[in-house]
DNA sequence: CTGAAAGCGCTTACAG
DNA sequence: CTGAAAGCGCTTACAG
């Protein structure tokens, strides 16, 4: 391995000379200099001490990575911009990749040069998070909540817009709502779930398991719940969906079946990002900035970091809700459902 | 500054023992360990030295980060895959931002702990890859083609495909088509603008200027080419577009107006990710594999670190074309431009 | 299981 | 503008 004694070895100069030139000391002939640094670049010099500053934070998954997803992808371009302030650099690593056995997350940190780190976790890992607090390392868990009063957080809470969502159907006019979210028990989902039996529950409509739907986070997940929606019998005049993925793929098929929103059915769809815009009608939405607490966190962690002192964040940045083109009053013949048993399954059969 | 001996002093320990029990050497006492690691965690000691592993590629922006953006989010996952063989971790960093004067490219991948880079660049910055390709350091530019032997690059090559997708239109029948693109003059979409005047010009269309629109690569940029379009007197049957949500944009806005795709009009998009199939109906579109890119430039990069071999990568990934719903023959009313000066304008009016 | 001492990589005050 | 020497942070063969 190349080292200043062998650079000045091959540049003929004293290792002091090498260090100045690797540091820029005014002091060093430009030349000198010049030679030196040619021949650090061509051995492919790493200095392994010193002057290699260390302003890293970790974007780190306690296990796989999923930065394709908008939900991600938005909050890692938030958390660069959140970094930025404090001029750090943020590095993507996997813990379940490379912990080793033997080492505590503190050690794993350091020994990646990650000075604070931002983790995203699944339910199930939850103790890992709580874990990196015990050991002391700076650490705020992204888009998750903890009862333990020393485990930093940012999360969204969509609760409330969730109920005010189900409300404005309800105000509408709508009282069959459908919902539908997918099949990992996450916060998130659970939340918006509870949210949705809420709303019910005040309004005095009661809940029906028959209306609920899960399925996998894809466009075809989405599809599926209105095909199984419209072809109900008394089916039901609205949907909410908890995910972005479903509500669009919702749209999508009923295009494709010539069904109109909302004057057939009204949509409400969950958006981290700007999904909502890019379908037609635009979707009335429970929208999360992702960016926003990809943003909050970096910013605060290394403010910590700068300020060396030690903080416990446990923040939860209300959701907002948007009304746009998806929502409408129920069709005339299904107001009430009860009088109408078929006309949900003819309408389908007639669209297919 | 926390180091081994202020660790030793606060444990009663020798320096010899501190160094042993941060490298988990199994000779020393676990209970010796246990307190010097409370230690070392509880006064924040990072070490200067030694056994941190720098394993680290970076992803490097050249001027601003755009890594929200569906290309950006879809690489950097295909970056993370394609350094997983090896192990690598993948730093995020900003030349603009933190590169200092008065250092080399080389010295500032360095002291950020980066052993070899992804570049992503602006047309603008094209100089910068060729000055960190001459000083030698580790590099591949993402979606950038050089001329100069000693710049490594992977990029995908659009304009085969882009040839295909509009003589695809005109074997449908098709002769007025048009072209939409964004109206930064980058590598891409410039392609795209040759490939398009090619397969025109292959088959005897005149190309003609006021097919080609110019708009800012956003959903109201799509909106506004589809209503010029179908305002046009002798409109256009096709819209051929070089960036994906300008095609999303138009498909969006073809529904508000009741304009049928691809009955009213055939329209091809370009897609980066999984845009294509967002929306209703699935567009037909050249297609880049853009984690695909990111995956083979990771992949090549660190299986050089690993072998410290020094290559050069000149690469171009074709992309692929996929007919999907959103062309069909043109309205039978416009087969022939020429005989049918104002029916664009008035069926455009009737749908408004 | 522990430590004194040697030694590596690096930086820097001092001397020229 | 340069280098010999001192010194810091760290690791490790050797001795106990």
């Amino acid at each position: 391995m190349s080292s200043v004694r062998s650079i000045a070895k091959l540049a003929g100069v004293s290792i002091t000379t090498v260090s100045r030139a690797l540091n820029n000391d005014p002091a060093v002939n430009p030349k000198t200099r010049e030679r030196v640094l040619a021949i650090a670049n061509r051995s492919g010099y790493v200095a392994s001490v010193g002057r290699r500053v260390n302003t890293n934070i970790g974007f780190t998954y306690t296990d796989e990575s999923t930065i394709a997803h908008p939900f991600d992808a938005a909050v890692l371009d938030g958390i660069m911009r959140g970094a930025d302030e404090q001029r750090y650099d943020v590095l993507l690593t996997n813990l379940k990749r490379d912990k080793r056995p033997d080492e505590s997350y503190t050690q794993f940190f350091l020994r990646k040069g990650i000075r604070g780190v931002i983790v995203r976790t699944m339910r199930e890992s939850r103790s890992i998070c709580e874990a990196i607090a015990d050991e002391g390392f700076p650490m705020i868990v992204l888009s998750e909540r903890f009862a333990s009063p020393n485990v930093s957080y940012i999360d969204g809470d969509s609760r409330a817009d969730s109920i005010r969502a189900v409300e404005y159907l309800i105000a509408l006019g709508h009282r069959r709502i459908a919902f539908g979210f997918h099949s990992i028990p996450d916060r998130d989902h659970m939340d918006r779930f509870a949210a949705y039996k809420e709303a019910l529950d005040k309004n005095s409509i009661p809940y029906d398991d028959s209306l609920v739907f899960r399925q996998r986070y894809t466009l075809a997940g989405g599809a599926t719940i209105l095909k199984m929606v419209m072809s109900m019998k008394s089916r039901p005049t609205a949907i909410f969906f908890a995910d972005p993925l479903l509500a669009v793929g919702a749209v999508k098929q009923a295009h494709a079946l010539h069904i109109s929103i909302p004057e057939d059915i009204s949509i409400i769809g969950f958006d981290d990002t700007d999904l909502r815009f890019g379908v037609h009608p635009t979707l009335t939405s429970v929208c999360q900035d992702a960016g926003g607490l990809g943003f909050e966190a970096a910013q605060r962690l290394t403010r910590m970091l700068t300020n060396r002192e030690k903080e416990i964040f446990q923040i939860s940045v209300p959701t907002f809700f948007e009304v746009h083109e998806s929502t409408g009053a129920p069709p005339a013949g299904l107001i009430d459902a009860t009088t109408s048993e078929d006309d949900g399954a003819a309408q389908f059969k007639a669209a297919v």
